[in-house]
RNA sequence: GCCGACGUAGCUCAGUUGGUAGAGCAGCUGAUUCGUAAUCAGCAGGUCAGGGGUUCGAGUCCCCUUGUCGGCUCCA
């Protein structure tokens, strides 16, 4: 046996070591500076503890708070921390797992009472303390009747719980640091006192095993950094991102607002209902280009209907239902039945086909009341929504086309997306070979654009599979916006057909697919993604006038005229305000331009424009100005306020 | 729906161990006519989310309802 193993750094340089030595000792022999930074190893391809030995030739990675797995592995040691934090202040608390997020860590644990703020500040210095004194964890492993037995002594009938459910065959192991040890695959960083700046965020409930009719826990988040510099850039962008929120700022702007009177319904006002039907305007711009049909079809719809789609029995807990002459009734939660309806109305020809019927009527679903979230989860929602009727050969043209309407839309806001092709559920409706069929089909579409995309397995509709377009709100909360789904089943339910060019009727697949999702949605997106900075061509006023005195006013009504002719959607101020008060309001309310007159501009026949976010531009003469603002709508520019808005940036 | 927290003027928030509700901004009125992020003064504004209870007395304590927030669950 060999003495001396050779190892490969990232770099592709190689070293020897002496068979046998630790991780923590090699990186040593590196540098010193990154043996202080070293928080784990990435050996070949598996992250381990600096304490785990050299025992054979290998790839070595030293994993720092730099590396996204270094920094997993921080977070995960830190919620260790907190978890002895916890039983040191309350020794009946059992624990069930704590993972690390992407910026947090949380503990899920059965408390013998809900924590209140006092606790956690109380944890938080218990923290301390354990970080103070610098366990180092040390890593055990130990057989499973043991590991179990250990547990059940101290009451951690979880942790037992969860030993037993360790495949057979795989190390069962345990991290101890002073007199706290936890079930843990690891790693961990060498010390406690590694965790150098840390923060309790929130409790929470959450099940055991996620499952409703299990026992409520409490889960713990925090979140902890190398430095104290890095935890207060993490919470002040917290900060910002709830100064984003856009349910703060809808109320705000004057967009939309919720009441009591009707949870999980938008009221929208003068300024985001331009905004909304700017957006619709759009979609159907676009659309009616690519040879869409629109219709708009009831919204109170018998339960008949929704039997023969199989909503009646599926989806009937989400619908509004209404009894009345003692028949059923129900709001329409979707367009897909109706359209079906549409469809059948008529005899229809492959030469027809593919039929592009879009709709943006009211929906509603019934959602329970801990799911609403502002816009973004709602009982009433729109949808730029259509359902193409598509013979099997013309699926994947469909779903490029679909394709390249998210790629036009979601560029003009420079919205990033992940993509994930969901593929068929265990509780599937048809033939495994169509399934299979249409499954390749979404995957060659994307391919063939060249779209990176995540694979779902089995998170597919039961009627088929489909395409998700998730982005991520100023929170960090993912929403699917644009799907993409293929449905065999509706046809089959409606009993769609077609005639073909043989003459033998034929099914046609259908596809449902919406953009933008929900208007709602995209606009509570859009909100906080610029910050509420809208780009010019979709706010619902453009620019606002500011007379600088009641003797100006006669010639801002001449400029508002003006604009309004140009298309331009403009307010005048005409309160006696000072200029500097009534360019706070406009900057405040993020009003694309704004327009200063005074005698100077009223002799000259020009405008002082201001752009939101920036200094005085200077005066032009109007016909500067409408030539400006009107390419910039026109060509649904970003502005630099926007922009700057958009890329989450500091001023 | 579940667990927890919260709900005071249009908005942001104070409100002592239970003693009869307050500020700033916004609004209205007046003065001021002003050059790029807050002019000054006065006035008005509240069924303390709704209902019930304890108490001599409830914004404050208890219960119910409702809405919101943080999560969970759900999300065709």
């Amino acid at each position: 046996m060999s003495s001396i193993v050779h190892v490969t750094l990232p770099d592709g340089s190689v070293r020897e070591y002496p068979a046998g030595i630790s991780l923590g000792e090699a990186v040593a022999q590196i540098g010193r500076g990154l043996a202080k930074a070293a928080l784990a190893a990435k050996v070949d391809d598996q992250v381990v503890d600096l304490s785990a030995k050299l025992e054979k030739d290998c790839a070595l990675k030293i994993l720092t708070f730099k590396d996204e797995e270094g920094r997993e592995v921080f977070r995960h040691t830190s919620t260790h921390i907190m978890a002895q934090a916890v039983k040191r202040l309350f020794p009946e608390a059992k624990l069930t797992v704590g993972p690390a997020l992407e910026d947090t860590f949380y503990y899920d644990i059965d408390m013998p009472r809900p924590l209140t703020p006092d606790d956690m500040a109380a944890v938080e210095k218990e923290m301390a303390r354990i970080i103070e004194a610098d366990y180092p964890l040390v890593r055990s492993e130990v057989p499973r009747e043991k590991a179990k037995a250990f547990f059940a002594e101290k009451g951690e009938s979880y942790k037992v719980l969860l030993v037993d459910k360790i495949p057979e065959g795989e190390d069962i192991s345990m991290y101890t640091q002073g007199e706290f040890t936890d079930l843990c695959a690891g790693p961990h960083v060498p010390s406690t006192g590694r965790v150098k700046a840390f923060k309790l965020l929130s409790v929470a409930g959450a099940y055991w095993e996620a499952n409703q009719a299990n026992k409520q826990l409490q889960r713990i988040y925090g979140t902890a950094f190398e430095s104290k510099a890095d935890l207060e850039q993490y919470l002040f962008q917290l900060e910002e991102a709830k100064r984003r929120d856009h349910r703060k700022l809808g109320p705000e702007l004057g967009l939309f607002q919720f009441k009591e009177e009707a949870p999980g319904f938008a009221f929208w006002l003068d300024k985001g209902y331009k905004l909304y039907r700017s957006l619709e305007n759009w979609s159907r711009e676009i659309q009616d280009e690519l040879g869409y049909q629109e219709v708009r079809t009831p919204w109170i719809v018998s339960s008949k209907l929704y039997e023969t789609s199989g909503h009646w029995f599926h989806y009937r807990e989400n619908m509004f239902t209404i009894r009345s002459e003692d028949q059923d009734f129900a709001t329409k939660p979707m367009n897909c039945p109706n359209h079906c309806v549409v469809f059948k109305s008529d005899l229809r020809s492959y030469r027809d086909l593919p039929i592009k019927m879009a709709e943006y009527g009211p929906l509603s679903r019934y959602e329970s009341s801990g799911t609403l979230h502002g816009l973004m989860r709602v009982r009433g929602l729109h949808q730029d929504d259509a359902h193409l009727f598509v013979r099997e050969d013309q699926i994947e043209e469909q779903i490029r086309e679909v394709l390249g309407i998210v790629d036009t839309i979601y560029s003009v806001f420079g919205l990033k997306y992940e993509i994930k092709l969901s593929t068929r559920p265990e509780d599937f409706m048809g033939e495994i070979e169509v399934w299979d069929a249409a499954e390749a089909s979404l995957a060659r579409a994307l391919d063939a654009m060249g779209r990176t995309y995540r694979l779902n397995p089995g998170d597919g509709a039961f009627y088929g599979p489909k395409l998700d377009f998730d982005v991520t709100d100023a929170l960090g909360r993912k929403w699917q916006l644009a799907t993409c789904q293929l449905d065999f089943q509706l046809p089959l339910k409606f009993n769609l057909e077609y005639i073909a060019e043989d003459g033998k009727v034929r099914r046609p697949v259908m596809i449902h697919r919406a953009i933008m999702g929900s208007l709602e949605r995209f606009i509570g997106i859009l909100t906080e993604h610029f910050a509420g900075a809208f780009p010019a061509w979709m706010c619902g006023v453009q620019a606002r006038i500011l007379p600088l005195t009641d003797r100006h006013l006669a010639y801002g009504q001449e400029i508002q005229a003006k604009l309004k002719a140009a298309g331009i959607k403009v307010e005048l101020d005409t309160r006696n305000e000072k200029i500097g008060y009534k360019i706070r309001e406009a900057e405040m309310q993020k009003i694309p331009y704004i327009l200063v007159l005074g005698d100077k501009e009223q002799e000259a026949g020009a405008v002082a424009v201001r752009r939101r976010g920036q200094k005085d531009l200077g005066a032009m003469p109007l016909a500067a100005f409408l030539d400006l603002a009107g390419s910039e709508i026109a060509g649904k520019v970003l502005d630099e306020a926007a922009v700057k808005a958009a890329s989450g940036k500091k001023e």
